[in-house]
RNA sequence: GCUCGAAUGGUGAAAUGGUAGACACUGGGGACUUAAAAUCCCCUGGCCAUUGCGGCCGUGCGGGUUCGAGUCCCGCUUCGAGCACCA
């Protein structure tokens, strides 16, 4: 009987689902465990043989923790909204509800052929009303809460108003987006629109004038995340700055918790550092600077307080409000001329030319600790949405106030003894420090560390700053001007922005005939007919972002057919969090800090149970592509091996990798993959035509993409399961070969002879039962490390073993299909089923222990070194002491000439590993 | 520029401070076959010695700690990733 992988994978799939052996409920006898994958957008390109990598990662993990008793949650679902869908619709007309769905089912039955274990009843997709009602309602939520500063966490806007009823804006501890003062009388009159506004500058949703990234080709504002070098992400077009009315999310006011969580949670380090940097806290202080003949301060924020002695000039940014407030008459030409010049530049061409540019405001600061007058300056290097958008020019020691300074020949005064400033600046936070005396505070001598606390201790002081605390991390544009994404359930009423009452939740995406944007440049939406409130209120225009269904997914699945709430409270009870959840690095700045964001908002108001919602995570390495090449001689229709192409001039064209096997070219295809290759002649080496190859991204243009079905057609899902583990350790990037995947067949080949010859009841010998054990420690233990290549290798060795010894005791063969079961599903299921005779699936068995009665060795053998260069191997009984087994490795035949002559220093020994003799 | 990670045969890679290269792929040799496929066995880091069982060198480079370093410490080089006029 020959391995099949065909029939017994398609039957065992069957089984399964006949069965619904993986449907999960609460079970409260049971702990919980649940692992989750980052779920595909369902691209029209299907799935290539890099995307499962890291859902057969945590498919053996979940599999595995069900071996152990767990109750595994581990669901999939589709990130269903996207601009890929909606570029297809407007080129097409489809609707991009009808490509999304026949790209789902694309995709689900590539993931069926793969064995996963997935509970597919709670299956979610981001475009379904039923789940899309809940990214609103989050939304709405957020629209009515603020963030409370004083108790760390976000409370009801009821609150925020009753305040300002009775105290205005005195003594409010809320997150802002710029600090306002007015007195509850002045609250009182304000008109309901005049209080509409004032409330946005709290609300965690709101609506407020940002610089957005806007990419005119997409017709769409982007996110941070979105945005790469000045280009997006999805196509690569440029991007530039432009001010908007916006729904943004106050994703900044959670910046510290952000930050903070980060220690509470099992993330690799790289991971964690990649969020805080983009978080980006910095600790420092906020200035004021008094404007020469004038009562306006302008306010600017510095982590080097320390070097106010050697302020030179002050720099506002282009858009700062400062810059009409204090350029003077005479310079305002220069400065409007200047404006208008950098808005026309895009970020992406303010970073290619770094050019330094500015111009005077003819204004001037006094410095508040020497009293001493300081030209106040306009330039596109300082940025206005950081800080107070403007700053203390210390030329000295900032090399970007120095290249200023430069240009403009500014006065450069050095601070820190030893610091030569006539070539660059001295940007180290160290030194000594000079040239820093006033009539009020003296630093000289002192350290830089001790400088800055003493002068944020003394600006404090005397009132003229504050210690301040900046982040990075701004505030999420959350308006998308597309079709394909969730409507907003808000509405305008006298141009107030309006939640609709919860019971019309969902508001569904409407009909519109074309999915481009109106004459008048208003979004798709504005397209839609009868697009108001039954009461004729116009609706919102733009969609959500395609992070908003991305942010809460995790929680749906918990619970995903309550109509009632996102989660139920019992199901929220019990699965609790996402114990592992393996994805990309991709997301690390975007759906990972997002869900986060929106995550601890839920928790804040009460609706989950958990602060953080991924405690474990696992990055999985992207994989390449491998791409083959032939090379054509010049001029020519003759293409030349690989290893004998230096001797002619040859262009190297890509060939589709599915007609090259082991890097050897099947040349009958090659004529027949394309028309102009038919009359192809080839220069042969050893008889064969092989092909060069080189590492790329796995893309359609290379030729290089691999599509599972055609691996799980060929040799069968497990051994694509085994195979991608095989591949390398899980978290490092790697180009996909098939070159070594008959290896791993051929393992599964030997495997199934030693089930197929017939088990035997008796008991097994002490060789066998030696690697069965062996194979239980080594797989458990690298399991719980995602150390997956090296328990494939294990399962070979163990396989070998009892080929070799001919072992086909059940006593082994039972544990050796349980601990396979998580890497390899229906071969475990036949073998447990058909060979062992159980009438259960071996889902249901229990994983297996190791005994290390069955590890311990009657004899070690020692590696014997003399001064730590090994020599000879002693074999002794386990059992015999320190000096019994120096003196029979000193008496070793193999010792004498070490020996010889010498005077034994020392002797190192090692139980179990290692005899040592130092000699002189 | 700042932060993090990596570097081991022809290839993918193993290795709690203890015989570096497990396990595979490729390549070479052999068995079985009329033949091929499949299967099985042997060799496969480099150099030297190979009718002797052996010797020397080897984990990017230079130092250090240690009886002993791929592994730990210090200083580089190269590659990858993240952030980047963030004051």
């Amino acid at each position: 009987m020959e391995y099949n992988h065909k029939e017994i994978e398609s039957r065992w799939q069957q089984y399964w689902k006949d069965r619904e052996i993986y449907k999960v409920d609460i079970d409260s006898s049971r702990p919980k465990f649940y692992v989750l994958d980052m779920f595909p957008y369902p691209s029209g390109a299907g799935l290539h043989v890099g995307h499962p990598l890291g859902y057969i990662a945590s498919d053996i993990y979940a599999r595995y923790k069900r071996l152990q008793g767990f109750n595994v949650l581990h669901p999939m679902g589709y990130d269903a909204y996207g601009l890929p869908a909606e570029q297809y619709a407007i080129q097409t007309g489809q609707h991009p509800e009808k490509t999304t769905s026949v790209n789902i089912a694309r995709y689900r039955s590539q993931l069926d052929k793969i064995g996963f274990c997935y509970d597919w009843s709670r299956e979610v997709r981001t475009c379904d009303p039923g789940f899309y009602k809940w990214t609103q309602w989050a939304f709405q939520q957020m629209f009515n809460s603020y963030y409370d500063t004083e108790a760390g966490k976000a409370m009801p806007m009821s609150r925020l108003v009753a305040h300002l009823e009775a105290n205005g804006t005195e003594g409010l501890n809320a997150a802002s987006g710029k600090e306002v003062e007015f007195t509850a009388g002045e609250w009182n009159v304000m008109t309901p629109k005049e209080q509409s506004d004032a409330l946005m500058n709290y609300r965690i949703a709101y609506l407020g004038h940002t610089m957005v990234n806007w990419c005119p080709k997409l017709g769409t504002v982007l996110a941070n995340d979105e945005v790469s070098e000045g280009l997006s992400i999805r196509g690569g077009y440029p991007v530039e700055q432009k001010l908007m009315y916006q729904w943004c999310l106050r994703v900044s006011a959670y910046a510290e918790r952000l930050l903070h969580g980060l220690d509470s949670i099992d993330w690799t380090d790289s991971l964690k550092e990649t969020q805080r940097n983009w978080i980006g806290r910095s600790e420092g202080a906020e200035m004021r600077f008094g404007i020469d003949g004038s009562d306006i301060e302008l306010e600017i924020f510095t982590t080097r307080a320390d070097t106010i002695f050697g302020v030179t000039f002050m720099v506002l940014a282009p858009e700062s409000a400062y810059v009409s407030l204090v350029t003077k008459p005479e310079c305002k030409e220069a400065v409007e001329a200047y404006l208008n010049e950098v808005k026309h530049k895009t970020e992406r061409e303010r970073m290619i030319d770094k050019k330094v540019t500015g111009v005077f405001t003819g204004a001037y600061a006094i410095n508040p600790l020497t009293g001493k007058k300081i030209p106040v300056w306009v330039s596109d290097y300082v940025l206005a949405g950081y800080g107070t958008g403007a700053i203390m020019a210390v030329p000295a020691h900032d090399s970007r106030d120095y290249a200023f300074a430069k240009k403009f020949d500014l006065p450069i005064v050095p601070l820190i003894e030893g610091a030569d400033v006539s070539e660059q600046s001295f940007d180290a936070k160290s030194g000594t420090m000079i040239n820093s005396e006033g009539p009020e505070l003296n630093l000289n001598g002192m350290e830089v560390k001790d400088a800055i606390a003493a002068t944020k201790k003394f600006i404090a002081e005397k009132g003229i700053g504050k210690v301040k605390v900046n982040y990075r991390l701004r505030d999420a544009i959350f308006s998308r001007q597309r079709y394909w994404g969730e409507p907003f359930p808000v509405y305008y009423k006298d141009g107030i922005p309006m939640m609709l009452p919860e019971d019309n939740l969902p508001l569904l995406l409407p009909e519109i005939d074309q999915y481009l944007p109106t004459e008048n440049g208003e979004p798709p939406l504005g397209r839609a007919k009868n697009w108001t409130t039954p009461d004729g209120c116009p609706l919102e225009l733009n969609t959500m972002p395609g992070f908003a269904g991305s942010s809460a997914y995790y929680l749906r699945y918990m619970d995903p057919h309550n109509s009632d709430a996102l989660v139920g409270e019992d199901a929220n009870k019990y699965w609790r969090d996402v114990d592992l959840y393996i994805g990309g690095t991709e997301h690390a700045t975007g759906h990972l800090i997002y869900s986060r964001f929106w995550n601890k908002f839920l928790f804040d108001i009460g609706k989950v149970v958990c602060d953080e919602p991924f405690r474990k995570l696992i990055n999985q390495g992207m994989i390449q592509g491998r791409s083959n090449f032939v090379y054509r001689i010049k001029d020519s229709n003759t293409f030349v091996s690989a290893g004998l192409k230096d001797r002619y001039d040859v262009t190297p064209i890509h060939v589709d990798v599915n007609i090259v096997s082991n890097d050897v070219l099947d040349t009958e295809a090659f004529r027949n993959w394309r028309p102009e290759f038919n009359t192809a002649e080839f220069i042969l080496e050893d008889g064969k035509y092989v092909c060069g190859w080189a590492v790329e991204k796995m893309s359609k243009s290379m030729f290089n993409v691999v599509n599972p079905d055609d691996i799980v057609d060929r040799y069968g899902a497990d051994t694509l399961r085994l195979y991608e583990m095989f591949l390398g350790p899980l978290e490092q990037s790697k180009p996909w070969d098939t070159n070594g995947i008959d290896g791993v067949n051929r393992f599964l080949k030997k495997l199934w002879k030693l089930y197929a010859g017939g088990v035997s009841d008796e008991p097994a010998q002490a060789a066998p039962l030696k690697a069965i054990h062996t194979l239980i420690k080594k797989v458990t233990a690298d399991i719980e490390n995602f150390s997956y290549n090296t328990s494939v290798a294990a399962f070979m060795i163990c396989v070998n073993e009892l080929t070799s010894s001919k072992c086909n005791s059940r006593e082994v063969l039972e544990p050796l299909a349980v601990v396979l079961a998580p890497f390899a599903p229906h071969i475990a299921e036949e073998l447990w089923h058909s060979m062992l005779g159980h009438d259960t699936t071996v889902c249901d068995a229990n994983w297996p222990v190791h005994d290390e009665a069955h590890l311990v060795e009657q004899e070690v053998t020692y590696p014997v070194s003399f001064n730590g260069k090994a020599r000879f191997n002693l074999t002794v009984p386990a059992a015999m002491q320190k000096d019994d087994v120096i003196a029979a490795a000193m008496a070793h035949d193999g010792a004498a000439k070490w020996l010889e002559g010498k005077e034994v220093v020392k002797t190192i020994f090692v139980p179990g590993k290692i005899v040592n003799i130092v000699v002189k």
